[in-house]
RNA sequence: GGCCCCUUCGUCUAGCGGCCUAGGAUGCCACCCUUUCAAGGUGGAGACACGGGUUCGAGUCCCGUAGGGGCUACCA
């Protein structure tokens, strides 16, 4: 047994508070979630508010929600707690000052007083920050501060060598140490920069397992040596892919309909428009489970309880993926198909209320069974039963033309209507199936196909030509009200 | 430009040297079922980027090329 079997598994999410939850960090922290659910270690929320420029109120109780609504449970953060706190970072000022500074008395990092100016000048003449203050005399660094210069701390970037370091998902990973600049750890502001933030809270909270996209792979090696220069023992890294657009070029906008996916559409990404747009949690983090990871057995629709009992980081697949969304409406159309009845009644009632119809909710558990494997979304319920809702004063007569059957008239379509309305009366026995044996009797006596008069009869009482089954549909609507429809319908006729 | 990462059907993926004449899913097409729409069933088209190695044997290992992505801030 390895020192690391013996750790408690500790990940986290540190997302910037600078505006809605955008799915790409739902997913980065999905993998994280995973991965300390299924060593029973904890889930860390920790707020990285460190650039006061982007700070947009309201972000924290955005990110809080969307987590709330997918279900991924958090142990610590902002809003529960825990015994690391505080889990935002601008209440945490002190310390990375204290390290900050630590460094530099260490000589592992330097005060640099480039002005803004002088930092636009190196940039336009070519490579970066050219160190110019690195090795500055101790008494001029005094001068400086006591003349009130403004200065942020640099740290001290090992000047040739090489640096590797292990991913969980690629390998070992080198870079040369030339390549890399003396960045930033300690702004003027006195807030610290990402780079020192993340490493004095990731020691703090005492994280086992640091995962994060891709795009901070470049900025390893200055974070191993960071450690390496506080003298505390790394955690593990492992760096996620990320979601690219549809078409696979670029990474996943911030916004929708910033891109157009290969119909023209603009996708969900942000997770309030997943809400909106009708999806199940349950499906959304199926869906994103999905990418970049495999469940095996050939199995693509799974719980998270599943998936976390065989979750590993070092299984994940290291390339970006295009963002495959076509699979989320048929993973969502699942979802909806098994769903417990009650679950999904309440589930499509918001749909139905945002659309403005008054929802009967006992009506509503009616329909739902019926509705179950034609739905991808829940807000299709709209197109598709909203019929249903509508009541005495609203429901309008159909038109003639959508009355009208393949090969049906005027004449055709007013006696179907006409002669249903006895059938119906005289039904005894009012289920779908007595319908049917009576309707199929009907199309016989007077020569019309089953779908020519089952079909007028969709049209009357739906008022739309695609819709749930005929029967079951008069069925749940009754007798009366079918019959009000009918009459509705003959009488708009001319 | 420099550096780093990545590369299997349109897309998401399985594959960790022989089990691969490359499997699953989605999307698409066809047929069946059928009162519409779905669902379901059956079948079909569809991929190892390219070039060199290594090896008895490569989708699997190595190198190069090409393509894609990322980083290159007192943003994360």
């Amino acid at each position: 047994m390895t020192a690391d079997d013996r750790q408690v598994v500790r990940t986290r999410y540190a997302p910037s508070p600078t505006g809605p939850q955008h799915i790409g960090g739902i997913r980065s922290a999905l993998f994280g979630w995973l991965f300390a659910r299924r060593h029973g270690g904890q889930f860390i929320l920790r707020i990285e508010d460190t650039d006061q420029k982007r700070f947009v109120p309201g972000s924290v109780e955005m990110i809080q929600d969307a987590f709330d609504w997918l279900g991924m449970d958090i142990d610590e953060g902002p809003e529960q707690g825990g015994p690391f706190g505080p889990y935002i970072q601008s209440q945490r000022l002190e310390l990375y000052q204290t390290w900050a500074h630590w460094l530099v008395e260490q000589g592992r990092a330097y005060k640099c007083f480039a002005t803004a100016e002088e930092l636009a000048q190196m940039r336009a003449a070519g490579q970066g920050y050219d160190r110019r203050y690195r090795d500055l005399d101790p008494a001029d660094v005094k001068r400086l501060e006591a003349a009130g210069k403004d200065y942020v701390i640099r740290f001290k970037m090992p000047l040739q060598g090489k640096t590797s370091g292990q991913d969980m998902i690629r390998g070992e990973v080198t870079f040369d140490n030339e390549q890399l600049q003396d960045a930033v750890l300690l702004k003027s502001d006195g807030f610290p920069t990402y780079h020192l933030a993340h490493i004095v809270d990731d020691h703090h909270m005492e994280i086992s397992h640091i995962t994060r996209a891709v795009e901070w792979l470049p900025s390893f090696p200055l974070h191993l040596k960071i450690w390496e220069a506080l003298g505390w023992r790394k955690p593990q890294f492992a760096h996620l892919p990320v979601l690219l657009n549809p078409n696979g070029k670029g990474k996943l906008s911030k916004r929708k309909g910033r891109f157009a996916a290969a119909d023209g559409a603009s996708v969900p990404v942000l997770v309030h428009e997943f809400i909106g747009a009708g999806y199940l949690p349950a499906a959304v983090l199926n869906f994103l489970t999905n990418i970049g990871w495999n469940f095996g057995e050939e199995r693509e629709v799974f719980s998270m309880s599943e998936a976390s009992a065989r979750f590993d980081l070092r299984d994940v697949n290291p390339a970006n993926s295009a963002y495959p969304i076509a699979k989320l409406d048929w993973l969502n159309s699942q979802y909806i198909q098994s769903a417990d009845v009650d679950f999904l009644a309440s589930s499509l009632k918001p749909a139905l209320q945002g659309a403005g119809y008054k929802v009967d909710e006992a009506r509503l558990r009616r329909v739902a069974p019926i509705l179950q494997v034609r739905l991808k979304t829940l807000n299709d319920v709209i197109a598709m039963a909203g019929f249903f809702f509508e009541d005495w004063d609203c429901f309008q007569p159909p038109a003639a033309k959508i009355l009208f059957q393949k090969k049906m008239d005027d004449r055709g379509t007013k006696q179907v209507l006409e002669a249903a309305i006895p059938i119906i009366e005289g039904l005894a026995d009012f289920s779908h199936e007595s319908q049917y044996a009576a309707f199929k009797q009907l199309a016989k006596e007077i020569g019309f196909k089953n779908g020519q008069v089952f079909g007028t009869l969709r049209a009357a009482v739906t008022g739309q030509r695609v819709s749930p089954p005929t029967f079951e549909t008069m069925e749940i609507l009754g007798k009366a009200e079918s019959i009000r429809r009918i009459k509705l319908a003959r009488d708009a006729l001319a």
